[in-house]
DNA sequence: AACTACTACTAGAGCGCTCTAGTCACGAGC
DNA sequence: GCTCGTGACTAGAGCGCTCTAGTAGTAGTT
């Protein structure tokens, strides 16, 4: 329970000096292949690694992105797992803080600077945007996730209109025509993915009905219940995520209505949960491969390329088939 | 954009040494007010922040504890945020690696090592006993919420025993006597929960009766239709977790069945999802900030006390009631 | 006046690396 | 035989901090 080895003494085991062992370790040129595998064996027997605080402290670069995110958001952990990937293809080492109600953004942001990360990973951050803009003035700042307009900050996020459109145009092509959006309050995303619902609608010369929701399983089953009490006549529901989406589902299946049979429903998030056999919900997915690569590929050119400009991405989303779609009844019977 | 401001910028700017800088800002005895006030102005001109990793390099304690954790499960989720909690009042700081599908446990474990975290906290690993062991040679390690068994390791987790006993003595008190456990077929935690429940009936002069079940939504749902098929004669179900718990729930609501008159449900975890208004699941709560202290704890006398023992601590759940139970439909009519 | 005691400060080594500027040996080229 | 180039290696400074040892300067004691 000593302390780790350091370089020094695997130079010593090996009989070489301290900067020999450092061009075995990083793998640069100048040394012999025998005296490379002489090292490495050494260094094997006293379990040495590298310190790596040591070894960036020496380096202008650290190669370190840092990463804001919600830990209790499945969307952010799916975002990290393939920003892990991305990073790493990209010779980058990612530095995690988690935000949470009792950790909040701020914080997660200075201890990523302390650790001094080369540019600032935020996913769907609430910061303002005087405040993003501040931060980007000593380090490159990408927003996932979130359309904001902050100077100096990149945008890398999902096309909701467009997503909201997919869904709409699956059900079209159905044969629905009267179809309801159920929105998602004031949460982020939520006026984009009405937008496009409503564009869509418009573009096929029908006339867009919404109904208010929320992004909770709570608020799609309230969303539900309000739904059956109205009984409006329409034959598929676009929902503003995969959360509420299941809520709503939840209460539907409980009166008489039968599902998709009776009544189409498209989510939005392609979560796990709308993955699962018995919801197997229809839904809009977010190609979070994308976003992290397209994120990667910017904190890239930012920290090459001074004066690059800011940039905003906007990834196209795909819509996953499964079995809460089918064509109208009516459509059943006419078709 | 250019390279952050240093302690020598800033011991420039005041006019002092560079030490004392280092001790205005480590808040350390040796400086009188006036210069502390003058220095610190300094470097809140400069925007000046310590470097983290050059201040860690010279000491020999670097007070950061290494966590993994799965950035899929929710319920690590919530540990995460209470650990930042305990270890900041312990004045240590938290460096978290995730784990997910494309990266390894160990490979996680790897690159904490690398910052040369002093100890290890792992959030239910699958790791060997051995694998474990060997790791706990260089540096304490602590699991939370799996009971192993591995030399020199801690371990910190629920009473999960007493956590299904607790679900099986309010069924009882309920006035049930038939009541059925679904598992958790092999994940970690099964095995307690399932002899728990076995040894509270056993204790009420009752049969065990247990079914095979799993973790997710979709196991508790294939559960439940497995349950109506055979529409065993009990009132009451205890299930592994809170996801199956949904996932039967889901499934049952959509038969004859009404819950709670039919039939009450029990989780296990407490997860935000049981919370929901229209799930509002009676359930086994795990005491996050209780785990999350003790971990802390743990971690600070592995670290001051050489020869401190092998800890195993175990925390005991509660129960939280919602609205999936209730009196069996007998006993309403004999009581 | 000489001693200690204390406060306020500084010089400089050291943490574990990387990197520049060497040294040294050896063979090729003239 | 001399230079020159090249491959293999080393010395030592430097990254941004902390910490030990030490220096002034002031005040209190006898």
């Amino acid at each position: 329970m000593d302390r780790p080895p350091t370089m020094e003494d695997v130079a010593r085991l090996a009989g070489v000096s301290r900067a020999l062992v450092s061009i075995v370790y990083r793998d640069a040129p100048g040394a012999s292949d025998a005296t490379r595998t002489r090292v490495l064996a050494a260094g094997n027997d006293l379990g040495y690694r590298p310190d790596h605080r040591a070894r960036l402290l020496g380096r202008t670069r650290t190669r370190l992105l840092g990463v804001t995110f919600d830990v209790r958001a499945p969307f952010h952990g799916d975002l990290v797992e393939v920003l892990y990937s991305a990073a790493e293809a990209a010779g980058y080492d990612l530095a995690l803080s988690a935000v949470a109600p009792s950790r909040g953004e701020s914080r997660a942001v200075q201890s990523l600077l302390d650790y001094r990360c080369e540019a600032l990973i935020l996913l769907g951050p609430q910061l303002s945007p005087s405040a993003l803009s501040a931060l980007a003035e000593s380090q490159p700042v990408i927003v996932i996730g979130r359309k904001v307009r902050a100077a100096g900050v990149d945008v890398v996020r999902t096309d909701d209109k467009g997503g909201s459109r997919l869904a709409v145009e699956h059900l079209l092509s159905l044969g629905h025509r009267a179809i309801l959006h159920i929105d998602g309050a004031k949460f982020p995303g939520s006026a984009e993915r009405r937008t496009g619902y409503r564009a869509a609608m418009r573009h096929a010369g029908l006339s867009p009905f919404i109904q208010p929701g929320g992004r909770t399983e709570a608020d799609g089953s309230d969303a539900a219940k309000t739904f059956l009490n109205d009984s409006p006549p329409v034959t598929a529901v676009t929902l503003f995520n995969d959360r509420a989406a299941t809520g709503f589902l939840d209460t539907i299946r409980q009166s008489s209505l039968e599902i998709p049979r009776d009544l189409s429903v498209v989510g939005y998030d392609n979560s796990t949960i709308a993955a699962l056999s018995h919801i197997s919900l229809t839904t809009v997915a977010q190609n979070t491969t994308a976003l992290a690569n397209q994120t990667i590929a910017i904190a890239q050119t930012r920290l090459t390329d001074p004066n690059a400009t800011t940039a905003a991405v906007v990834i196209p989303p795909t819509l996953v088939l499964r079995s809460t779609t089918a064509p109208p009844r009516s459509a059943g019977c006419t078709g």
